[in-house]
RNA sequence: GGUCGGGUGGCCGAGCGGUUAGGCAGAGGUCUGCAAAACCUUGUACAGCGGUUCAAAUCCGCUUCCGACCUCCA
């Protein structure tokens, strides 16, 4: 915590020197997936940006709440259906049994991934008397109105009365009435276009209601982190995230519900990350602009020339600023691949390596400079891709070592150890990446070393057929036979 | 149409007043029985036009192109 960690509010739209309410306490409030399909890669994006900001600011020794919800009721198609309604309609299942599996297959993903998991995981059907409290209180202060069993909270008299509607997303409340759309449910009942619902009366078939002092019902969109947020991390917290597309209308209206029920302002740094892009264009659910992650893991989309794996994709988006969109190409996958194994290969590298001087020399006057460079930039708003761009200056070092370019007395036992600390902690911990490469032992391991053993000894004979036709039928098995100085490897291609 | 954010080398992608970003591809080299792999070195850039400045990819203006949001989206 001695650091100093620098984030973009998007609440002020500049970057502000981090500081918690508490010192030492953070509390983090994440929007989560809706759970009526399977995760898409963009989601997973803007999970993975939160898991990095999530795991560096551990790092620094905060302790963390992060909460990150489940939207599993209340979230409105445009013809007014619940999604999760919607869902288990089609599937013939009960809504929960929706929201449950579209949640393991999330989890999965997650895992795969390699992000942490949340400290608290809230579901919104698990928190509707919370919702319910929290209408009451909107009524109370006189910023809704019941219209027919539903309420809706009221934006003209909100933004009249507080100066607060829009500041999120610039928009101006003028503004809204002209260009609101026009064909959702039961919007004849607002006052105002803008006005939306906190509260919906539910019609006789839909599956998903509860009571309340309104009508039989559900909650409207944005209210259930809204409540949920302030139960689990209390009135005014310090970091609230999500996708930049939720800025409008969901995070404005989660302010507005916040300070119309208790006045004061949810949360104190607003983190938006950017959107990916698949081949220039914005992937999203709706549009089939789209790849999910088993397809990009097997290769069976028409996007992708071959699979790639989690770790080469967590890569790929290191490599691009949480707030910048992030251009997913095969090409760029080829690339981050490569780039990937290098890094970890620079990794295995290090364990070989023994630093020969006795005094702190001038590299490790350099490699400190570059470690240190690499932290600040991780304080500078979590700027991966240059944190990233210095690790890789690293890894031509250990290169340079292993390889005899550069010679081990320019470097102190201690310097070794500074770095291997460093890469580790920057990218295992931090970064969450993982070497995909360690899951291979067991038989195989043995196998290839009795294969590698005979092949060696056919080029001691100088049998150059035998151990030719080893090398090149273990390539059409996709084993690939890497002589080097210290003895042969293998991979796979 | 409104609001906001962008256009950086063959590709991806940082930087946002003076410094080598980095990755991939390309070129040269090292190693090797040959090859592959690996490693080292290295060229190439700031959409266009004006302006401010000793200095501009970075600030300002205009032009042009692209994207996001504007009640489905992470």
């Amino acid at each position: 915590m001695s650091r100093n960690l620098v984030v973009y509010n998007s609440l002020t739209r500049q970057k502000e020197k981090f500081s918690p309410i508490q010192e030492g306490f953070i509390g983090m409030y994440v929007c989560g997936p809706t759970v009526y399909n399977d995760v898409h890669l963009g989601n997973c994006r803007t999970f993975m940006s939160f898991d990095v900001i999530y795991r560096y600011l551990l790092y620094l020794g905060y302790k963390v709440r992060y909460v990150r919800n489940i939207t599993d009721v209340g979230h409105l198609l445009d013809d007014g259906e619940d999604r999760m309604s919607k869902g288990a309609r089609l599937d013939n299942l009960e809504p929960m049994e929706v929201a449950q599996k579209y949640s393991n297959g999330f989890h999965h993903i997650m895992s795969i991934f390699n992000t942490l998991p949340p400290s608290i995981e809230p579901r919104a059907t698990g928190h509707i008397l919370e919702q319910i409290e929290m209408v009451k209180e909107i009524l109370d202060n006189g910023y809704a109105y019941e219209k027919n069993g539903s309420v809706y909270f009221d934006t003209l008299k909100f933004a009249e009365k507080t100066g607060e509607y829009g500041k999120l997303s610039g928009r101006i409340i003028e503004d809204l009435i002209s260009e609101s759309r026009d064909n959702l449910k039961n919007q004849d009942e607002k006052n105002h276009p803008s006005d939306f619902a906190i509260w919906m009366k539910a019609s006789d078939e839909h599956i998903m209601k509860w009571n309340s002092p309104w009508s039989v019902g559900f909650p409207g969109w944005h209210l259930e982190c809204s409540a949920m947020s302030t139960k689990y991390l209390g009135k005014n917290f310090d970091i609230h995230g999500g996708g930049n597309d939720l800025k409008f209308p969901h995070h404005e209206n989660e302010i507005a519900q916040n300070v119309g029920s208790c006045g004061c302002q949810p949360a104190n740094y607003w983190i938006h990350t950017n959107m990916l892009l698949m081949n220039g264009k914005k992937m999203s659910k709706s549009d089939g602009n789209t790849i999910s992650p088993e397809e990009l893991f097997t290769g069976k989309s028409v996007h992708v020339s071959k699979g790639y794996s989690p770790m080469v994709v967590r890569f790929f988006m290191l490599q691009s600023h949480y707030r910048s969109p992030n251009d997913l190409t095969d090409e760029a996958l080829l690339a981050a691949e490569k780039g990937f194994k290098r890094l970890m290969d620079a990794n295995k590298n290090l364990d070989g390596l023994i630093g020969a001087s006795p005094l702190e020399t001038i590299l490790d006057t350099k490699i400190s400079e570059i470690i240190e460079g690499a932290y600040s930039d991780m304080d500078d708003d979590f700027n991966t891709p240059r944190a990233l761009a210095r690790l890789f200056e690293i890894v031509t070092i250990i290169n340079s070592l292993k390889d005899g370019q550069m010679s081990l007395s320019d470097i102190s036992v201690t310097g070794i150890t500074k770095i291997k600390d460093a890469m580790r902690t920057i990218i295992f911990d931090i970064l969450g990446l993982k070497d995909e490469s360690e899951n291979n032992a067991g038989p195989l391991d043995g196998l290839m070393n009795l294969i590698i053993d005979l092949r060696q000894q056919a080029r001691v004979n100088k049998d150059w057929g035998t151990s030719d036709k080893i090398r090149d039928s273990l390539n059409e098995i996709q084993i690939q036979i890497k002589d080097g100085k210290e003895g042969t490897s293998w991979s796979f291609k």
